[in-house]
DNA sequence: ACTAGTTTGAAACATCTGTTTTAATTGGTG
DNA sequence: CACCAATTAAAACAGATGTTTCAAACTAGT
């Protein structure tokens, strides 16, 4: 347990290919044979240091339940809060989040089933409280793509932090996005982005100047 | 050039580590030496090919120009069906956008500058649009904020592509999940989510079931 | 206290990878 | 042709890294 939890901690880091068993062994105070002893090889570790976080993430910030008098606008911000809490956690386990977007980023091949169970379901609840505010008639395809705007907003903000960190003074990070701060603005975004289907017209390519 | 050209698209799959200088000399068919005889080491090809992709990338879609008369509408559609353009695109150019996709994702401290000098500019375009559809009296955070809404979209179809994969069936992906259409909702969605600046009451957690 | 099974530790192994060395080859110039 | 600088090629080098070996140490049951 003590090498699958510092695993986990430098794969989330580094990744797979540049964390080296002997930095695992080190921090995990025994010695290099053991990782091979327990796990048979680095890449079986890896999958468990996976499988280890995608189980304890859910229990960590379980999604809130509701009930019939809750309203779109709540579980929506319920859902986005959640989500935001389990990506930008400071605590101690937000490393296992890290590892998680690493594998929604480029899965391996051995891990991309176990992201798809992770991900699948919870996308399944965004979709309902999506398919609550616009209603019945709008296409399957348009609330993929509505949910897809609605879960992009969130992931930037871990997988580009460094590109938030350089655009934005820290003072106003600070100020304006915190986690609580960010999933009002996305909520509130997202509610009114979806108010609507209706179409717009392509410009003609030809007007463009250059 | 020919090294140049062969470890870009290399460094753009697998990354800085997981590249072997092996098999950037193989696919450009040179000796193993020549990377150090043209270049001095690994890192500083990585960085000539980072510098290399972020100056063509403008050149081969720039930002179309606008006069007085182009709605807000328009200028945002036309920004975010080149941002599309220039991460989908399927041309054999593509390896240079996924390529500063990874450096905005995880920068090297080589390349940090590279990345700011090539987004700044960029991102001030987006902030200038969203100025004029909000109106002068929204602070400079919530630009930002909106701003950030409207890239993490584009950039999420790009960074993780492997999930639209998994979640959308391939008839589907087809249909709906094209570059301009793509543009046409992200433009939609952001421009109704921007409209309003009204504060969301935050739901008391006590009456969270669990 | 003995023993069988489990775990640990130090060293060695085999392979991979970035880099260097050194010699051969090439191409242009007087 | 002779000469020189630039380039290419093959081999070797040095260090890192995943894995294995094997003996010592430990643990639990009797």
């Amino acid at each position: 347990m003590r090498i699958l939890m510092r695993a986990g901690e430098i794969f989330a880091v580094r990744g797979f290919q540049n964390t080296t068993v002997r930095e695992i062994c080190q921090r995990a105070e025994v010695n290099v044979a053991a990782v091979n002893y327990y796990f048979g090889d680095k890449e079986r570790l890896y999958i468990d240091a996976v499988k280890n976080a995608r189980e304890l993430i859910a229990s960590r910030w379980p999604l809130p339940q509701w009930d019939r008098e809750t309203s779109t606008e709540q579980k929506l911000l319920m859902f986005v809060t959640t989500f935001l809490q389990r990506l930008l956690s400071t605590d101690s386990s937000n490393w296992r989040m890290k590892l998680l977007l690493r594998e929604m980023l480029e899965p391996s091949r051995a891990c991309e089933e176990i992201i798809q169970e992770s991900f699948r379901p919870f996308f399944g609840v965004l979709l309902d409280i999506i398919r609550d505010e616009v209603g019945p008639d709008v296409p399957d395809d348009r609330l993929h793509q509505i949910g897809f705007s609605v879960i992009s907003q969130c992931i930037f903000y871990l997988a580009n932090r460094r590109v938030v960190e350089i655009m934005i003074a820290p003072k106003e990070r600070e100020e304006h996005f915190q986690t609580e701060i960010l999933a009002k603005h996305i909520t509130q975004f997202s509610l009114l982005g979806m108010k609507s289907s209706r179409p717009l017209p392509y410009p003609d390519p030809t007007t463009e100047t250059s």
